[in-house]
DNA sequence: GTCCATGCAAACCTTTTGCACTATA
DNA sequence: TATAGTGCAAAAGGTTTGCATGGAC
């Protein structure tokens, strides 16, 4: 496991989950369970395969999405989608259970935030509209300090002055 | 054009934008900008495919992906991504030209609202990581209220209580 | 022994690209 | 007339599926 964090206990916990579904239990399934909960990153499918290769483990691009449709299914691990093309994944049992993302625009550094107006957001807007929330998403795109200092600029590119013709 | 809002000033404004970019103003252009800008909904190219036709225009996908990729350069139309494994767009010089989404599990349903608070947040959080903000996206998901009074409810899959065996 | 999972490859879907031809300015 | 756009089809990239084999319970 190469010092990456324990796992174990939410390993199991997925085990469980698989049990009470009546699902078979199997090598891979705790394979990619542990690669998730062992690292602190949004990994891509190709980034957990490549983890499990580095490990020693042949599991194939199939099996491992498979696993993380059952890892989502149980809840202990969240979907994400950075407007990359393709889905990353994160546990869900960290000590911030639910937080937001800041993402740079340059490099795609992803900074995790927690805000507890955008609960009263979500409670206020969905009461409003008769709306029954089970989660939310809030995303801040733009550019990280690094990139700031380091002097990279956002190209702005649309109408000089879009409303003043209308 | 069939009864639809008269999107003539925004097609306008996108031709202006083609201009600055020393780019032609072509009819399939024209015809891709109206068909968004004429529409409150949020667009699968598949619809404007649709409307396209309907309306006798037979334009190929390649250039509706080209033309909105010039639409969304020029800041007129939003790209929106729902997580239904494609992309959908909206124009962005209604009434309402910043808001987030309440998004139905069961119906797809969208519904729009504006927060100023989602604002403060953004400036807020920004601040406090030295992140320079250029857009954020907040999704509400959950079941809207006609799901609701339809009796559909969501069906929790996930364990039963995840933090009891950690 | 039954049922489900795995692995591979093929299929799928949306989006992008190459290229011969056509239209804009 | 030069330059860029269009349309078609093929390719690309991520994800899903079919099927024969192998493993969990």
């Amino acid at each position: 496991m190469k010092g990456r964090p324990d796992s174990s206990p939410f390993v199991r916990l997925f085990g469980r989950f698989l049990r009470e579904q009546g699902l078979p239990v199997t090598h891979q399934r705790e394979a990619v369970a542990e690669v998730v909960f062992g690292s602190g990153e949004h990994l891509s499918v190709d980034e957990i395969e490549r983890v499990l290769r580095s490990d020693g483990q042949h599991i194939g691009k199939a099996t491992i999405y498979r696993a993380l449709d059952l890892l989502v299914r149980s809840k202990l691990v969240a979907e994400l989608d950075f407007g990359e093309g393709f889905k990353r994944y994160e546990h869900r049992l960290s000590a911030d259970p639910i937080h937001e993302h800041l993402i740079c625009l340059n490099c795609n550094a992803v900074t995790e935030f927690q805000s507890d107006e955008v609960h009263r957001i979500e409670a206020m807007v969905s009461a409003r509209h008769g709306f029954r929330p089970t989660r939310h998403k809030l995303e801040i795109y733009g550019l990280c300090q690094e990139c700031t200092v380091a002097g990279v600029e956002v190209t702005p590119e649309g109408l000089t002055c879009p409303i003043e013709t209308v």
